[in-house]
DNA sequence: CGATACGTTGACGGAAATCAACCCCGGTGG
DNA sequence: CCACCGGGGTTGATTTCCGTCAACGTATCG
């Protein structure tokens, strides 16, 4: 009998604002083996060109998906906190086309392919779980792409603190409209498509209309529904079991 | 015994095109009931909001996954060629969180939900090719979402050209570097993020850097070298079984 | 034949990039 | 102890890309 896991409760946790769980699927997710690993901020998890053999959850602090073009501008594509398995799709596409990183220090843990395998071929409800986590990525990715396209910057950044507000409340690292934020005004302007300038000008915006507070790598949305407004902000693509109010 | 369907052909190719397939996989998908449709341009097939109980794959023609902001501009996410199954994301995700539309007059073949978990619980390997199918939208989201915040409007444009010649090419829909293109400029601004009096200027611009020709709804790569130059194209991310020069 | 959609072009304005300082703060080392 | 340094944040001046407004051309179609 393999030894039970708690490292994996953040992933359960996740799973659940999205799905509902049998007591066998919760007691083979735990049985998962896996290997922790604390990281430094910055640092590369995964690289463009790799194989990798594992993937990667994420149990503490923040991650994000990235590349360069040959300028060395970077776009970051999403941000990964406490629950998220950032490069699953590594269990179906071979080569890594971006590369993952640490943001903040982070906890890890990787599991490796083949045991994400076998737990697919024993629990196939959990396989379709883990599919639908992927599409869900993707409706984020659509959103973001809504956002770079057709949103001013400040309703893009408005809406990026709307999101984060709603997928950390769901692994609880929200209290009182108040989250932990350790990403700098560069990297924030390297998901959304601005310049740091140009950030700076936009947090200051949205501090001035009364909207969010942002020190100490904490963000407080002060007025939910304005940001909400602002951004025109509508939950649907995060897919929770249930709506969540704010 | 089911018959055989030939409309899966175009489906059985682009998979072929990723991935190989064996014999009794071939021969399971061509025996997937679907009901054929034609359509017009500009008709909806499924829209936001919707909990569909089919999945449509594109026969011939160009569709179109998009979403409207409250002040009417559109974003499109994605155009769906000869083989694409647009909305497989509908098998684990109930509600539509974005529409889907022909572009052009579109041929398209609608499966139910339990033929495909049917075809997903008999032939488990074909359940994970779907899956990378839509991890790979998910790639193609990435690039895209790249496109939109690091490309200026030209290295934009010209992305686009090539990773369509491409994938066209895949579904063998490219000759001597032409493909069908039957898309108006109003439209590939609403992908591009551009205005409609923009897009036309970068037109101009490719067309006079003797990059590209594009009439009469067929578009033309005249310097495939230089326009992968320009748009910093790598394939890599579309994940095609082996690399294909032009 | 006018109606309508699509494409093209010019003039103007605005949002964001770029360039360039400067500040604050927490190391770190002489 | 203080000087120095570097990373992040802040601000102003200028430039650039792209949006908006407006007009006009052209093809297709009822």
């Amino acid at each position: 009998m393999d030894a039970l896991h708690p490292h994996t409760l953040p992933l359960i946790r996740k799973l659940e604002s999205i799905t509902t769980l049998t007591e066998a699927e919760r007691v083979a997710l735990l049985r998962l083996p896996m290997q922790v690993r604390s990281l430094r901020a910055d640092q590369d998890i995964v690289r463009e060109g790799d194989h990798p053999s594992q993937c990667c959850l994420v149990l503490e602090g923040f991650a994000a998906s990235y590349s360069f073009r040959g300028n060395g501008k970077r776009q970051i594509f999403a941000f990964h906190i406490t629950g998220d398995i950032p490069d699953l799709q590594s269990l179906h596409i071979e080569v890594m086309d971006h590369n993952l990183g640490s943001v903040s220090p982070c906890k890890v843990a990787f599991i490796q392919h083949e045991h994400m395998r076998e737990l697919c071929r024993n629990q196939p409800r959990l396989a379709d779980i883990f599919w639908r986590e992927t599409l869900i990525d993707g409706a984020i990715f659509r959103t973001w792409m809504q956002c770079l396209g057709r949103r001013s910057a400040t309703e893009h950044m408005a809406h990026l603190f709307c999101e984060f507000l709603l997928r950390l409340r769901a692994v609880g690292q929200v209290e009182n409209n108040s989250f932990p934020f350790p990403i700098s005004q560069v990297e924030l302007g390297d998901a959304l498509g601005l310049s740091t300038v140009h950030v700076n000008r936009t947090v200051k915006e949205l501090r001035g209309k009364g909207l969010i507070a942002w020190e100490k790598h904490t963000v407080t949305v002060l007025d939910w529904n304005g940001l909400v407004a602002l951004a025109e902000f509508d939950p649907t693509y995060l897919h929770f079991k249930r709506r969540e109010a704010a």
